[in-house]
DNA sequence: ACTGGCACTCGAAACTCGGGAGTGCCAACC
DNA sequence: GGTTGGCACTCCCGAGTTTCGAGTGCCAGT
């Protein structure tokens, strides 16, 4: 009882993974030999399929009914039995021109959702780029009106935070002019997470009578920092679940549930995603138990050495592996070149 | 065949689709004495109930079932048979409370939608306060590099629209702080509608060798004030859907489709909603035919005098009105309110 | 004008049943 | 020993059939 399995049981279990795929239905062993170009006759492998079964990969849905691949099997063919596959020049195209006409961050992330479900043809997600992986461009102070301040932060994604702060004293405009030029020479170009320190020098450099106020924007500029809590997600393709077949209750409906808890989502994709890599979870092995019959692509973006956030699709897990991961892939590696762009 | 239908006839109307509401079963004469107490003997409501049906407000799904409501059948019950329900006021309450926890605009939004969706139990949608219909509170000019200029509009509403804009020589500062202020004086408080005009005055206060600069500026300012193609959208509960019965591919499906797109959901909240005054449209009633079986209510929010955008909930057409009005109504008021005070 | 009675209709659910795809096993074969 | 053809067995699926009952329309009676 090795799990020693040779080259033919493998191929056996890429042509079932592939024909179940296709046709979603139970796949026997003479239609297999039909459809597939295996060099033996279905009695040899009915033989592979009862080893396969044995070692977990394959089950029967009820006695006398073809085989279909459990989640090991998917796995065992995601890692060794598929290669994910290219786009075409055509399609690469495609994408890299839609994602150029962005205007914006929050338009570069709404197409980037579009096409990821066009493509696939599943549910995608996609994470806006998070504020503590990226740098400073700029902040600004705005005195709106005599007590009222805007602080307005633009991050090096693109992303704008705006906060506002009330104070008790009015406020005087030449110490916001100040600030404001200080805070941006001690900032600039910072990574977000190393911001916190370089706000505390800041404030030391001011007179002790204008304390209060700086410390309640130094606050309020913290709080936007380090906000994870913002951290938004945008969800489209959800009409792709129509396609999941008949069992609507137990499979759509925990997936509709999930795309509304973002919290689940972010899980879902995963934090330590890098870029170049990518991450499949499949069925049972997904934190979330409504999404036991579904599967997981998720991979990092932004730039080449770090993620700025992740970006994935949810799917059935009889789902075209190779072809869902390379559009994920693809789209990720365009998405993050537009960002490295702007 | 005059349409004088008795008094009744319309309770027999009105009795039909509460039971259909609440059972969504074809509900036949016998069930409908005994379950509501009519005076009046099973044969008498049949006659009723032909007569109803001759008039096109039910009909029935075969030979020898019971009856449902047609679509003219509800919009009756709705203009005629029903009141709007209020809410208890610990429901009150909790809407209220529930809101007032919101941070900014986006969070009111955002709680908005979670709330709308889970007191109607339907798939709720609410609108961004539209730009052209608030006004400004505060236009920000910021030098990120010497050609690089970051336009921030600041609405009433609490909404902050940015715009990138790359000059061709470096900018000057002074110029560029005169033009903010100049910007402020003229438009601050000018309703986006009226700010077209103004910004044009401003732009002859400068001189000619100025005028490309400003100009520029100018232009993108107006972008942003005109923009149609910003109005943002959110959409909540769609795991409501599972409730709409098994006929997924006719009833679910051309939902979860017109959810994403947003053009589509903002020609179903319709534009000329009113606060205080609830739209409802009754399965072929929709501007798209996708929706046949569902019916939409919609209300705006805003001013007491005036819509700054709307909020509404989709929903099988055998819902239960008088509720769902009553709470799209109630949470339309309360985020009124919220927005008011911010 | 309302009611009770009655014959009729027709979909839904239960039941039956044969066909067929698929399996496991075994003996034979290369 | 791995591979193959044959064979008996299993059991799901779909079609056809039957039964059941809720519901209707109509009519005569009050």
């Amino acid at each position: 009882m090795v799990c020693v399995l040779d080259e033919r049981k493998l191929d056996v279990l890429r042509a079932i993974v592939e024909d179940y795929v296709a046709t979603h239905e139970p796949v026997g062993s003479k239609t297999l030999v039909d459809r597939h170009n295996l060099g033996v006759s279905p009695a040899t492998v009915r033989n592979d399929m009862a080893a396969l079964e044995e070692e977990g990969y394959i089950t029967q849905p009820h006695t006398s009914a073809g085989r279909i691949p459990t989640d090991a099997g998917y796995r065992l063919f995601v890692d060794k039995l598929s290669t994910v596959k290219t786009l075409s020049p055509a399609e690469k195209k495609a994408i890299s021109s839609f994602l150029a006409g962005a205007v914006d961050l929050d338009d570069v992330v709404r197409r980037t959702v579009r096409l990821l479900a066009q493509i696939t043809r599943q549910v995608a997600i996609v994470q806006y780029p998070t504020l503590t992986r990226s740098s400073v461009r700029h902040v600004e102070v705005v005195t709106m009106t005599p007590r009222r301040l805007l602080l307005v932060l633009i991050t090096s994604a693109g992303r704008v935070e705006q906060r506002i702060v009330e104070t008790h004293n009015d406020v005087d405009e030449h110490l916001i002019a100040d600030l404001r030029s200080r805070l941006n020479t001690a900032l600039t170009g910072q990574r977000l997470t190393d911001a916190a320190t370089a706000l505390a020098s800041v404030t030391e450099t001011f007179a002790p009578s204008d304390r209060p106020l700086v410390a309640a924007i130094v606050t309020t500029l913290l709080e936007a920092f380090t906000d994870e809590g913002e951290q938004r997600i945008a969800v489209g393709g959800a009409a792709n679940l129509t396609r999941y077949g008949d069992d609507f209750e137990r499979n759509v409906k925990p997936v509709l549930e999930a795309l509304e808890e973002h919290v689940i989502l972010l899980k879902l994709l995963g934090e330590a995603t890098h870029p170049q890599t990518l991450t499949v979870r499949i069925g049972h092995e997904n934190p979330y138990e409504g999404l036991a019959t579904t599967s997981v692509v998720a991979t990092g973006y932004g730039s080449k050495s770090e993620a700025l956030a992740t970006l994935g699709i949810v799917g059935p897990t009889h789902m075209d592996y190779p072809s869902t991961m390379g559009a994920v892939r693809a789209v990720a590696r365009y998405v993050s070149q537009i960002l490295a762009d702007s």
